[in-house]
DNA sequence: TTTGATTTGTCAATATGTGTCAAATGTAAC
DNA sequence: GTTACATTTGACACATATTGACAAATCAAA
C-alpha cells in the first residue's frame, strides 16, 4: 500500500541519484525523503509535482498512485472498502 | 458531497426523532449532530455504527455512506480523481 | 411574545502532519 | 578494521486539523 513511495525509489535508483540530491531539490531533509520511499510519510501535493518534473515522469502517473495511496489509507481495513469505493465512484461520475 | 448526513436527516426526520433526542443517545452535544447532518462536521466511524443501530437500519448502509463521503473528501477536487479511485480499486482487488 | 428546536461562532483539548536534528546502521573501498 | 558516505531510525518542535462543549443567535409554532 506504498504504491508511489516504491515508484520513486525505483526511478531514483534508475537514474543513480541519491536521497541527497533529491532532498535537496525538494528542499526537505534527506531523512524525510527516506521515510518517504518506504511509505512511513507522504509527499504533498506539490512535492509529487515537483518530483514528476525532476524525474521526467507525467504528473498523472504519480499524482494518481499518490492519489490511490491516501486514498487506501483513508480505507485501512474498513470492510466495506470496496462498497464505500463504487459508491464514491458513482457520486463523482455524476459530477462530471 | 454529504451523503451520510442527508441520508440520516432523512431517516431522523421520518422518526419524527430530535436533534437532542438523537444527540444525548450518541452522548454528544445537540450542536454537532446538527452540524453533522448538514456535511460541517464527520461522524466517528463508532458513531455510525450507533446510529446504524438507533434508527435500525444495517451498518453496511450508512458505513458505505460514510467511507465514500470520506474518500471523495480526500479526492478534493483532484484532476486525477477518477483515475486513483480506480488504481486503488485495482489495487484492493489484488488484496481481496 | 414565549417556548423549544436548530444553527452558528468561538474556544479548548487533542490528534495528525510536516519537518529537523542527532545518532545508529549499512556498505564499499582502502 | 577503519574511513567515508549513504541511508535509516527515533526524538522532538511546530503548525494545522479534528473533535467536542458552550453560549448566543435564529427559526418556527403556538
Amino acid at each position: 500500500m506504498n504504491s508511489l513511495g516504491e515508484k520513486i525509489r525505483t526511478i531514483r535508483e534508475s537514474k543513480s541519484l541519491l536521497l541527497r540530491q533529491v532532498a535537496a531539490h525538494l528542499e526537505i531533509d534527506t531523512a524525510l525523503i527516506s521515510k518517504i520511499e518506504r511509505g512511513e510519510r507522504k509527499l504533498t501535493r506539490e512535492q509529487v509535482i515537483k518530483l514528476a518534473k525532476f524525474y521526467n515522469v507525467s504528473d498523472e502517473e504519480l499524482l494518481t498512485l499518490w492519489l490511490s495511496d491516501k486514498l487506501l489509507d483513508t480505507i485501512e481495513n474498513d470492510p466495506f472498502a470496496m462498497q464505500g469505493l463504487n459508491k464514491a465512484k458513482n457520486i463523482l461520475k455524476t459530477l462530471l
